[in-house]
DNA sequence: GTATGATTGAAACAAGCGTTTGATCAGGAG
DNA sequence: CTCCTGATCAAACGCTTGTTTCAATCATAC
């Protein structure tokens, strides 16, 4: 046998969990898949909620540490001065897009499901997931901030959750585009440069003077730590 | 009785289909919370699945002729020429930010059911949603391709899905973060804002001349047809 | 070989699901 | 009053869910 049952079961249902949700997906269809019985995920991992844990975490961590350490990389090559927008915004978002290049087929199961879960307001999972990204989304916020100094915060936060969304977005339908024929969606990678072009021009949008869309005097609250205690 | 039955399962399952996502709420948490039996819904629907197509049907085919409207109008208002990529992108975000002032507290519901529905890869509902969204997104990938002549099909399709990414996003989120105090995600309207001057700009970024993010050979296929047809 | 602890297997558990049933109720028409 | 139609109700349907049980099996150390 090629794999031992336990990552047997954490690779089906990376991919399941991906393409059908987590509700959607029992444990029968995942051990039936696998080869395996249903009662050894609750042997390995304790619960199916512990199992999706599991999931995130094996791809999660490695691509966030690689997000800081590449978010650190750029501001050391800057020296004084903040890093290039699109510096900030790469170190950002390649890691996870390039995870099919690093994981294979299974690297690109899971952008699928990582698209998913940023849409996730089931507390359970959020909190498993917010665990390893709100500093992550911490950090760079405080990159892009010294970025852009003549951004207020509002503007800021709500940018920041537009990158994420389209982030999210490009992840999960990137596979479906790339299975009707689309060109432009075939490559990760031709992906993330796209984005990385779009999400760059518009986090440096300038905000019209004299008509901010945010009153100032109320935007002091961050929506990242909002975001993060959800 | 304020509401008849029918209205009632409406409205609630409106609200719970968005906070915790279709699969996840059972017929018997709608009914309790709305004070009816749990077989009105059969009765009165047919099923769970065209219980939740009544509910976006009722909301997202005005939203998606006012879309269609918004740019006609804009269209006439520009002659010749192509109206302002700003002009386009409002049209397409405006009509769902609106929905809290036009239905109120249910609007406000609608918006996270409809931020979630963008993610959703069930080929049942996709089909319900795609059936109305997806004239929608042709219509406007025309009229951005002839306000940026100078973007590829490939790239044009991309930064579509990267709109309609932060779009649902925001849609899905703004509530949580103005629960957790964030001024910026207060008022919706203060989001379109935002959101309409990120995604212009995103969307009019220039591409590095020399250096194609997408081989252009290949680049024919259209994103759009591709998610209408998922 | 035998003992030991980890792993697997078939089966069952209670609980919850969407859906159906058939009785009951209300109210206007003839 | 009787009949009829639309709506609501409690109850049950068959099925699937996540989880548990406990015997069987395995690998490994003595």
């Amino acid at each position: 046998m090629a794999l031992d049952t336990r990552d047997r079961i954490l690779d089906v249902a990376e991919r399941m969990f991906g393409e059908r949700g987590f509700p959607a997906t029992s444990l029968r269809d995942i051990t039936a898949e696998a080869g395996v019985n249903v009662a050894s995920v609750n042997y390995h991992f304790g619960s199916k909620g512990a199992l999706l844990a599991e999931v995130l975490e094996r791809r999660l961590k490695p691509i966030n540490e690689q997000r800081l350490a590449l978010l650190d990389a750029a501001e050391a090559a800057a020296g004084d001065r903040p890093p290039a927008l699109e510096a900030i915004i790469r170190a950002f978002l390649s890691p996870p897009f390039r995870s099919q290049r690093v994981w294979g087929r299974n690297g690109q199961d899971f952008l699928r499901l990582a698209g998913r879960i940023h849409s996730e307001t089931n507390e359970e999972f959020r909190a498993t997931f917010m665990k390893q990204f709100d500093v992550v989304l911490q950090r760079f916020t405080l990159a892009l901030r010294r970025a852009l100094p003549e951004l207020d915060e509002a503007d800021l936060s709500l940018r920041m959750l537009f990158l994420v969304g389209s982030m999210a977005f490009a992840m999960s339908w990137r596979p479906a585009l790339a299975a009707g024929g689309d060109a432009a969606a075939r490559d990760p990678e031709d992906v993330l440069e796209s984005l990385v072009l779009y999400a760059a021009a518009g986090m440096a949008a300038a905000v019209p003077a004299g008509v901010p869309s945010v009153r100032p005097a109320e935007a002091a609250g961050g929506a990242v730590v909002a975001l993060a205690g959800q």
